[in-house]
DNA sequence: TTTT
DNA sequence: TTTT
């Protein structure tokens, strides 16, 4: 009926790109998302989140995302069930996005020399690389 | 970082509610979620969500929530870690409830026998269930 | 970047249904969202929330809602600006639902001669009306 | 009945910081929201949103975010009522934020001189600012 | 191991 | 200028 997730936070790994058969790419990758609260140690924990996502933005996620990069994610949950080499049933859940924003600068700054950043750069991160939306009427 | 996800779907069984052994009331219920689209054989497909909720709202839960009832849940998506008989480790993937909205009406005509509604009863559906917030401010 | 809502309640009117001069279908309808918690005086208070559909969705919001009836809607928060007639700048807040879900029943009971509910019309609320997505991928 | 908002965008200007009488913390600022397609001409607009943000969460809102700084908020989305100088009623929408996260560099490199990125500084934005929630159960 |  |  209605299905909606929206999660913000680190790649950890590089996104993944393959091809289907037909030729569609589709792009995946995990998010850390830090919880809000501490555990009983005191210790934030994450939850760790696969994420899917399909055609020209799995393009784009595989070019602008990283490892460590910080990326929001807007789409559903999807449960995907699996017959295991043990003979189990299992269960995959992902988020398939639909729209996914680049919140780390351009360069990352992993090079290590001289990426600088600024009020010059306002612009290379948090930029738009969902694709354009049909014009809405 | 943030973690929100909304669902609208019918419960595929009774809740289970059950206590840790501080005594904290836990409800845990399966959502149906019908998609927005149609699989390869024209057939809708739904997502099969489980969910939990704690502390009060478990309780209202376990007495408004039953088999085949509508519900609106909002909350985060979680990842539970655990490993398996086999040695294996497994995840464990649930939408802790925050709020949760109890869309069908009470009576749900499910004991089959003269239930009616109509428009007198509108209000016994969409109704207020979860727990009051603090005051805003 | 990322603008996502969503709202359930109630129609507060009958939707209206207009056309641009290019013939898209635009229909429009306030939401009253009772809030989680009460006011100084114990009462609980609503937001009223003006929503507008496009083409096809439009007409079936105009078909399938009206007054009093329980909808869910997924959209963005947009802001229009206009000048008002006594030369001061307005804005204009509503949702842009890309997504409604109908929560009532379809009879809604409220002809009063005959309306019944019960197991057997479980399927006529809770039923899916919003466009099918294009296929996923 | 279920109203949650979730937004990211830039700040348009340093955020206020009030106190009502009772000496709770208020903060508001304004987002601008880039939206996802571009308008007849061929640019992308932006909708302007107001929020605020009560308790704690104001005055690290008021420490932390400034203008043009990149944020996340989830909240809802509530309306005002108040009766103009003119005699008329009017309307205030705000979304009212009950998490919020800076996404953008703690020295945002405003200063000019020598704020330097680079991996190293990764944990200096999309850090962890909103107040821990109580234990989940 | 599923709802309608 | 409002729903239940």
């Amino acid at each position: 009926m209605l299905n909606r997730v929206v999660l913000i936070g680190r790649l950890t790994k590089d996104p993944e790109l393959r091809y289907t058969p037909n030729g569609v790419a589709v792009a995946s990758f995990s998010l850390a998302v830090d919880r809000n609260f501490k555990n009983a140690n005191g210790e934030r924990e994450a939850d760790f989140i696969p994420c899917v996502v399909y055609r020209q933005l799995a393009e784009l996620c595989a070019n602008y995302l990283a490892k460590g990069k910080l990326a929001a994610v807007d789409g559903r949950l999807q449960v995907r069930t699996y017959d295991a080499q043990d003979g189990q049933r299992r269960w995959v859940y992902e988020v398939v996005a639909e729209n996914v924003r680049f919140l780390s600068p351009k360069d990352g700054g992993n090079s290590g020399y001289g990426a600088s950043s600024g009020a010059s750069d306002a612009g290379t991160y948090g930029h738009e690389v969902s694709l354009d939306d049909d014009i809405p009427f």
